[in-house]
RNA sequence: GCGCCUGUAGCUCAGGGGAUAGAGCGACGGAUUCCUAAUCCGCAGGUCGCAGGUUCGAUUCCUGCCAGGCGCACCA
């Protein structure tokens, strides 16, 4: 677990300090205890903090509204709040409203493209396994969830201090393969193959699988030539080389749409000349035992299905590679934390394999951590590349990137290079959506909804920078301007939802959930709307004009950092 | 059968031991002499799956049940 309690130096923190001292000193009550129970109200107009006295009623031997009066009473507001009110059992503090939005916007423009950054993680290292698509199958829709979460999560790791090491554990190994090989070599074409690889590799493997069901020699004659492979014959793997190849430049170009990147490409068959090592590390442990004629590790005694480390005819399996894996990355990077970002279909192989890695006295065991999220399905069921039932990825994204130019075309026929544009917004609204929900639920695909860029999405936040960029293009240079003015209500709201970007991040990095990010930025976009279509800017009193333009300009840097830190770009037109 | 995940508004989902449970979409009604209406405002809509338990207080934590998803040895 990523531990990021520290206090940063958000500026909630001083009100929320001088509440901790306002009780000790005034009440006796402990200044830690204090801090931590403070509450935010679930409404503005009940202040902006809330100390509940629940917990002071045994004590005090008092009713909690009673306690709240009472400290009421002997709290002086002082320059900090200008109100402290007893509400039922809370006491509610209301923020000096002057120096809560200085605090906040002075923070944010200070610090600029690092406000929100903390060094929390300096000097810790975390491996984050992402994206790992299959070799010879196409990049479908499915492949999107691990890239685009893991790789928020490195941003995200990474502005709180963390060395990131992003890894593409690519499925380069194993007996799909050999079933590659018996498919094309049954079935393939030079001509197919050369003209679009990816198309051609899914055919024949949707072929090979569905021609099995009849053909029972077919799975045979697959894992015979996965065996070959692991043996260095020469036929097969030439062609699987050739496979391999083909597939990563598709999978760049795909990559490159995404703006994702990696710092290694270590796939399973990286550790191919590792694996004997590794197996015998763990029979030299006394772990591994025969069973059915397959190597195994047993862990009966921790509820779980035993660990397959060598089938019958000797290959080796998913969970012998990633094993040595795990053992090869802390060796390599010595990370404090490892994340791996799959599936929640693979959730027993995880709990297997960080149980044998426990099983080998490996302390660094606990540090790894399997990052769930939940199937992209269809209504009727689940996606399946051996069925052909998927969506391609770059389909899904270029039908998005067309929307996008169709609206820019209709809404703002003016844009210069819209091309770009188009491209931004649309594939940021496909990165959003797919980081918008928590991980683990399941998502059903549907076109109309993916295409749907209204409401909660990339385009809003997107739009929502779009317009501050252009209030300010039109506000021209400016000095000064005291952002002490902005008291009204609209102004508030947004000078407080910019006080909790750093936390965003924070939890975002303690859970693992980039949505925690994605959510805060609708959030601010929402109550910029809000103030934009409540308070005029350019046509305000000059000295309320250029507090505003401060507000915004501080709203719109914390949208570029959120977005970032997303991976969506944050267009100044659109 | 066993294990893991999910169950909140018509739909898609946030939230989370405490003050009237929130958004978006959809429906309905409004807002553009003014900074891009990919926007905003209003209205409607909820036994927080069901039943127990812990607690001053549970939608939130625990147990059981129900429903859906996923997984359970030679795939990854």
């Amino acid at each position: 677990m990523a531990k990021c309690k520290e206090r940063g130096p958000g500026s909630m923190q001083q009100f929320k300090e001088e509440i901790g001292r306002l009780l000790s000193v005034h009440a006796g009550l402990d200044e830690a205890q204090v801090f931590a129970d403070l509450e935010v109200p679930p409404s503005p107009e009940l202040g902006d903090f809330a100390f509940p006295c629940f917990k002071l009623a045994k004590s005090f031997r008092m009713a909690p509204p009673r306690i709240a009066a009472d400290l009421a009473q002997k709290i002086p507001p002082g320059s900090f709040f200008e109100r402290v009110e007893a509400k039922g059992p809370y006491l509610n503090f209301f923020c000096n409203r002057g120096l809560l939005a200085a605090l906040a916007i002075r923070a944010v423009l200070t610090e600029k493209e690092n406000y929100g950054r903390r060094e929390s993680g300096r000097g810790r290292t975390v491996v984050i396994d992402y994206s790992s698509p299959n070799i010879a199958k196409p990049f479908g829709i499915g492949h999107l969830r691990s890239t685009i979460i893991g790789q928020a999560l490195y941003r995200i790791f990474s502005a709180l201090g963390y060395h990131c090491v992003g890894i593409n554990h690519l499925g380069d190994w194993g007996t799909q393969f050999g079933k590659m090989i018996a498919a094309y070599l049954r079935w393939g074409e030079e001509a197919s193959l050369s003209a679009d690889p990816i198309r051609h590799l899914y055919d024949l493997y949707v072929r090979f699988h569905s021609e099995a069901e009849t053909d029972q020699a077919l799975e045979d004659e697959g894992r015979a030539w996965f065996k070959k492979l692991e043996d260095g014959d020469e036929t097969a793997r030439s062609l699987w080389q050739r496979f391999r190849d083909l597939s990563l430049l598709d999978f760049r170009r795909v990559y490159k749409m995404l703006g994702v990147e990696f710092d290694a490409y270590q796939g399973e068959s990286f550790y191919n000349e590792m694996l004997d090592d590794t197996i015998r590390l763990i029979e030299e442990a006394g772990l591994a035992r025969l069973s059915e004629g397959a190597l195994i590790v047993d862990l009966e005694d921790e509820g779980l299905p035993p660990c397959l480390l060598r089938k019958q005819d000797g290959a080796t399996l998913y969970a012998t590679r990633d094993l040595c894996a795990a053992i090869w990355r802390q060796h390599t990077y010595r990370f404090d934390l490892a994340l791996y970002v799959v599936g929640a279909d693979q959730a027993l192989h995880f709990r297997q394999l960080f149980a044998v890695l426990k099983k080998l006295g490996y302390s660094w065991a606990e540090n790894c951590h399997h990052v769930p999220f939940g199937l992209i399905r269809f209504r009727d069921g689940k996606m399946s590349t051996r069925q052909g039932k998927l969506v391609f990825l770059e389909d899904v994204l270029n039908r998005a990137v067309e929307l996008a130019g169709a609206i820019i075309s209709e809404k703002n026929p003016g844009l210069s290079d819209k091309e770009t544009v188009a491209r931004q917004v649309g594939t940021g609204a496909i990165i959003f959506g797919d980081l918008y929900n928590d991980r683990v639920k399941d998502i059903e695909f549907d076109w109309d909804k993916v295409l749907d860029f209204s409401g909660e999405t990339a385009p809003y936040i997107q739009y929502s920078h779009a317009r501050i960029c252009s209030i300010l293009r039109k506000a021209g240079k400016f000095d000064g301007g005291d952002p002490s003015l902005l008291l009204l209500e609209e102004e508030q709201a947004v000078a407080r939802t910019l006080t909790r970007f750093p936390e965003a991040i924070e939890r975002a990095a303690e859970t693992y959930r980039p949505s925690v990010v994605a959510r805060y930025l609708v959030d601010l976009a929402r109550e910029f709307n809000r103030f934009y279509h409540q308070c005029p800017v350019l046509q305000a009193q000059e000295d309320v004009k250029k507090a505003r333009l401060l507000l915004i300009d501080a709203v719109r840097q914390v949208l570029v950092n959120g977005l970032c830190l997303l991976g969506i770009a944050a267009p100044e037109e659109m």
